[in-house]
This record gives structure tokens, C-alpha cells and sequence, in this order.
DNA sequence: ATGAAAGCGCTAACAT
DNA sequence: ATGTTAGCGCTTTCAT
């Protein structure tokens, strides 16, 4: 028999880390003068209880500051109510952004967020062999992070409902722009205005390539050249590593470069951000020596004049996330691709090349 | 008895949601020929097992992809290893930064990170009312919530450890700069330059006000430019919506007015960017028309070129993380307080003003 | 060093 | 409509 919380002597120094709530279902069971299957029947809103002892059960739990030990409706249920995000960064707009949107939908259909972010390899290799969000969650939300087949099979062996933004894989609800076409949008823009020497500021590519974004961008940029008769020039294809320091780094190899290019394609705005201050630094105009194009239409994007490819974000957020609600309501394994609209969106960063470039 | 995995039916469209694991922790027992006592043992690096035996069990359970239920050992043990951080926003550099760095140093003690928003009035109402952490977590982060003193109350009543970013209050663990301090440096130097005509963008005040950032700054703001004999202007405190656009409202605001500042101090640099782009949608040059000082040192800040109020970001969450895990591995109520050094950071958006300001 | 057994707090199938 | 009972999978005394 439990003891009422008054009787519970407290330390004042010390948590009684690991302990138990302080007040359980018997407790309000004993109180309400029922069994404790009425008390859990009574708040899950099941049927079968009369109305006036829902009533009763509803406010004293409500006044004895009950609330159910989701470790154990867990383990009896096998439901945790968790949903767990997986991120390669949090501190990037973008995946700020697209988290929001899912968190939003998760938090109304009544499920918590678990965050886990995986951004470098060490620790994205660590998620992937450890998998903690086993046993912790209802399903898995994996935002941008461009998945090796490899790991999506890891994922796959949760069989767990799966949703994934960016790109599509079997098995997964997956919500995404087209990238290649998003890419196309971009480079013809810079060959429509008289560019050739155009450079690329790359997204990072993880080891076993598979059809994903940084890849697929990195291939369309290739073959708009190619399909205007501009042979791409190996040299300028910089990686950048995700921020604006990446991206600044990226413009300062391109121009410490024997050749440069009268325009770039970054693989994101805060690429492109980080190369506008690198050719600020170095007393090039924009667009007037570099022109520069993006990816995202980040919220900055429009103050530093940048022409982007724009893309919803957090509607791509919580899309997925709902996609992977329907799931969990259905109980169905079958999986739905949504794709997302995109735009180019071109401001005073794209112009003309001063003279046409001599090769 | 549990059934071996194999012969587990599985329904091939739909998900057994809900069901147990299907390696549990008799299944490792009985393969390795032990008590699962013995396993629990051996996995969770307890004393009284041989190291033969825990190294046959260890590889075992990795070879049958064994991992523990989390909520039956959550049962068991009255610990989730999970921590609930709360946040306003996620979707803002600032919040981004601060989880991140939380998340680093939870993750590597082998905690996991349940993250909770509560940005606008009704979220934050019912997060608090609910308190959906409860049952959930080992502590709670509380980041830049700046919390009433009944929000406060309201974790306390938890029984957890709590840690908290952006102020004191009693019962936390926190690591907080000093804003008046902070909100000084600002003023003090836009009045070092000479202007006498200044405004503020301010912060969100939530309701039942206490002695929060927002408020402190608002206060220091007022209390600054009295020290300097400088009568301030009712109508040059507008509040900004915590967001770029916010700020350029409140901008837009500001230069509507009959009469006009002629330096901005703004709460935080997103707001200070937000102005920036009002500016100039208006054609006003900074700093030649307008200086405008900010609050956090954002990435960007140093590309637009921002005079601002630094102050480590990504440091505070990992700071209060540990704090809070310090307590945790202490069972210890005892909190502690970390003061944050600030920096003024002068760059191009402050000059004198054009002529001294009659009045 | 290892095993047997008794829970942890809740839920659900089966009574009544 | 409500109560009884038997677990959910793991941990932890207490034996041995």
C-alpha cells in the first residue's frame, strides 16, 4: 500500500532521483471510491463509465494532481506518445524552421517531440548504430538529412512508421521539392543572362551516395552546363560545409582561384550569405563583378537581396509530420509521397557578366 | 512465454502498433544461458558478474539486437533519462544556437532531449497547465523563457531538477548574463556618440511581469538615457514581435511618427535586422541617417554590419545542460548560479548623428 | 557469481 | 457500469 503524500518525508537536500510519482492511479481510485480500471478508463475517455463518475474521477485526479506515469501506460500499451525527430543540425534556419512546422502538428495530435540530431559523422554514425530512439518512440521523423540506403534500412528494421523530407526511400512517408528541377530553375537563370563561367558552392555529400539532395543538385548543376554547351570546370565545384562561414570559406578558395567565375550557385541561401560577406571582403560588387544565387529563400534572403529557389519550409515540416500521424491513426504500413512546389525568386544578387567571358 | 521472433505473424499492411519489442530481455537470458537478472546485470555495468559471462551476453545482445525497453526499465527504476527543454521558439537563430549546445552535452551523459515550445500566449498557458513533462523527464531546461514567478511555481511543484537560461529564480540552476549591464553598453555608447533621440524596439513582455529580461532592459533603457539627463519618449518604445519582420514593423512604426530618433537600440539583432530592412524599403542609410544598435551578436550581424551586444549563445545552453546534469549525478537540490560575460561589438551601423538633435 | 521472486503503475480481457 | 486479475519487460532485493 502506497503511502499518501504527506507521509513521504522529503529531504530537503537531496532528489529522490528515481522515485515514484507521488500520487498514483490508486490513490485517486481509493478517493473516488472505485477501482482503479474506472480511474484509467474514466481519463482515457474510454466507454463504459457513467458520466457523473467520469466527472467526479476527471476533477479529483484534476485536484489531487494526478497525472498518469507514462512509463508505465508505456509498457502496458507499448504506446509512448513520442515521436523522435532526427535533424543533421538545429541551429540552421532551415531545420529550425522545418522542426517548428512538424512540432506544431506533433504537439496538436497530442505527441511529444524527441530531438535527436546527427549533423556530423561521428555523431551521425553513432545514431545510426545505437538507434536510441528505440523502444522510445511511436515513429521516426528523419528532416533533411539526404539518408544512405544503408541507414534508411536501419530505420526500416525499427518497423516503425517512417517520415523523411527531402527525398523519398522505400518505406517512408516522405515529403520533397524536386531538386533537380530546383537546380535547373537556378542555373538557366544565370545562363539566361549571359553567364559561362559558373561555379558551384556544393552541400556536404555523406560517404555511401545515394539519389539525394546534395548529390542530385550537384548532377543537375553539372548537366545545365552541359546541356548549354558549358563545360563545367572541375575546379569549381567547392564543398561548403552548411553555414555562412562555409560558404564565405567556399567563395575565398573560388577566389583565390587562377580562373574565376562571373557566377555561383550555392547549394543554400546561408552558402551564398557566407559568400556575398567573402566577396564584400574582397571588394567585389554584387552583382556587378559575382553574380550569386541560392537555395531555401531564407528569411534574410530578401534583405541581402538574394536571388534564391524558394521552397515552403515548415509546411514541408509539417506536412511530414501529419503524413506520419495518418500513419499512426491507420496503423497502415502504406507509405504517401507529397511533392512540394518550388520558385525561382530573382532579386538585384543575378546580372548580366560585365563583358562576356573569355576563355 | 514469449514466442521467438521468427514466429511472429506480421501483418504485412498493417503496423502492430503498440506491441512489445520482440527481443526481450529473456530472450538474451535464455540464449546465453543465464537469468535475466543476470543480463541486466551485465548490460547495465552493475557489479557481481563475471567477466566472462558479460562479455558472452554483451555480444549476445548485440548480435540479436537486443536493446532495452525504456519504459519498463523507466517503471523499474522511476528514471526516463530523458530531459524536457523548453523553449519559446525554435525557429529563431538565437533558440537554435542555445538547444544545440544543450543537446551536446545531454547527449554525450546519455540523455535524451524532449523538446517543448510554448512561444505564444495560448501554448505557454497550456504547457503550463498541462505540464506535459511530467512523468516524462529526469529535469527540466528551461531556455530564454523568461518565466513568471507562477510559471516558476509551477516546476517547482515537479520535484525535478530545474535549470534555467536568461534569469535567476529560486529552485534553479541558471546561467544568465547581466542585461542591465548589457542594455548600458548600448545606450551609453549611442550616447557617446552624441545622439540624445533614442528609441527602443523592445522585447515581449509576458503578463504577470517579474524581473525578466524584457522588463530589465526596458528599464535599464529608460533608466540609461535619465542618467544622461535625456527625458525619454513614451512613444519611442514600440514592442517587436521576436522576429525579423517584427522589427521592421516596429521600424516602420517609428518612422511614421511626427517626430523621428535618431538612434534605435533594439532587443535583439533578428529585431535590429528587421529595422535595418525597414530603413532601407524607406531609403534611410544607416548609420548616416539612423544608428541602430542590437542584442546578441547573430551570425549575420557582423555581414550587415550591426553594432551590437554580444554574448556567448551556444556556451549558455551547454552550460545550463551541465548544470543540471551536475545535479542529476549529485541527486543534489543544491543549484547554482553562472554569471555570462557580455561584450560590446561596435562596427558600422553607429556614428554620430548627422547634426545634435534640437529639441 | 548467479537465480528466484516480487514488484514498478498502468491497462485490458474477462468477469459480474 | 464497474471490479478482478493477469500481465507489460525490466530491476532489485534476498537467497544460494
Amino acid at each position: 500500500m502506497r503511502l499518501s503524500p504527506q507521509y513521504i518525508p522529503r529531504d530537503l537536500d537531496s532528489w529522490s532521483i528515481g522515485g515514484q510519482p507521488v500520487v498514483g492511479i490508486e490513490d485517486v481510485a481509493r478517493r473516488a471510491g472505485v477501482s482503479p480500471s474506472t480511474v484509467s478508463r474514466a481519463l482515457r475517455g474510454r466507454s463504459g463509465v457513467s458520466d457523473r463518475t467520469r466527472q467526479r474521477i476527471t476533477e479529483l485526479a484534476a485536484e489531487l494532481d494526478y497525472s498518469i506515469s507514462r512509463s508505465a501506460s508505456g509498457l502496458a500499451t507499448g504506446r509512448t506518445w513520442c515521436i523522435g525527430v532526427v535533424v543533421p543540425f538545429i541551429w540552421r534556419w532551415f531545420f529550425g524552421q522545418i522542426i517548428g512546422g512538424a512540432e506544431q502538428v506533433l504537439r496538436a495530435a497530442g505527441y511529444d517531440l524527441m530531438l535527436y540530431t546527427a549533423g556530423d559523422e561521428e555523431s551521425r554514425e553513432r545514431f545510426f548504430r545505437e538507434l536510441p530512439v528505440r523502444g522510445r518512440v511511436d515513429a521516426v521523423l528523419v528532416l533533411s538529412m539526404d539518408l544512405t540506403e544503408q541507414e534508411a534500412d536501419r530505420l526500416r528494421g525499427l518497423d516503425l512508421p517512417l517520415g523523411l523530407v527531402g527525398h523519398e526511400a522505400e518505406g517512408f512517408s516522405s515529403v520533397h521539392i524536386d531538386d533537380r528541377q530546383g537546380t535547373r530553375l537556378a542555373v538557366q537563370h544565370l545562363i539566361n543572362l549571359g553567364h559561362r563561367d559558373i561555379a558551384m558552392i556544393q552541400g556536404l555529400e555523406p560517404k555511401p551516395l545515394g539519389a539525394i539532395a546534395p548529390v542530385i543538385r550537384r548532377d543537375a548543376f553539372l548537366q545545365t552546363l552541359r546541356d548549354n554547351d558549358v563545360e563545367p570546370r572541375p575546379e569549381w565545384l567547392v564543398p561548403g560545409e552548411f553555414s555562412i562561414s562555409g560558404g564565405e570559406r567556399a567563395m575565398d578558395r573560388l577566389l583565390a582561384g587562377a580562373h574565376q567565375p562571373t557566377a555561383v550557385f550555392a547549394y543554400a541561401d546561408e552558402l551564398a550569405m557566407g559568400a556575398l560577406r567573402s566577396l564584400r571582403r574582397h571588394g567585389r560588387s554584387v552583382p556587378e563583378h559575382m553574380s550569386i544565387v541560392g537555395f531555401d529563400d531564407h528569411e534574410m534572403s530578401e534583405y541581402v537581396d538574394l536571388t534564391t529557389v524558394a521552397q515552403p519550409v515548415r509546411a514541408q515540416g509539417a506536412t511530414a509530420a501529419q503524413l506520419l500521424i495518418d500513419q499512426l491513426d491507420a496503423k497502415s504500413r502504406k507509405t504517401t509521397v507529397v511533392p512540394v512546389p518550388i520558385d525561382l525568386v530573382v532579386r538585384g544578387s543575378t546580372a548580366p557578366p560585365r563583358r562576356s567571358a573569355e576563355r
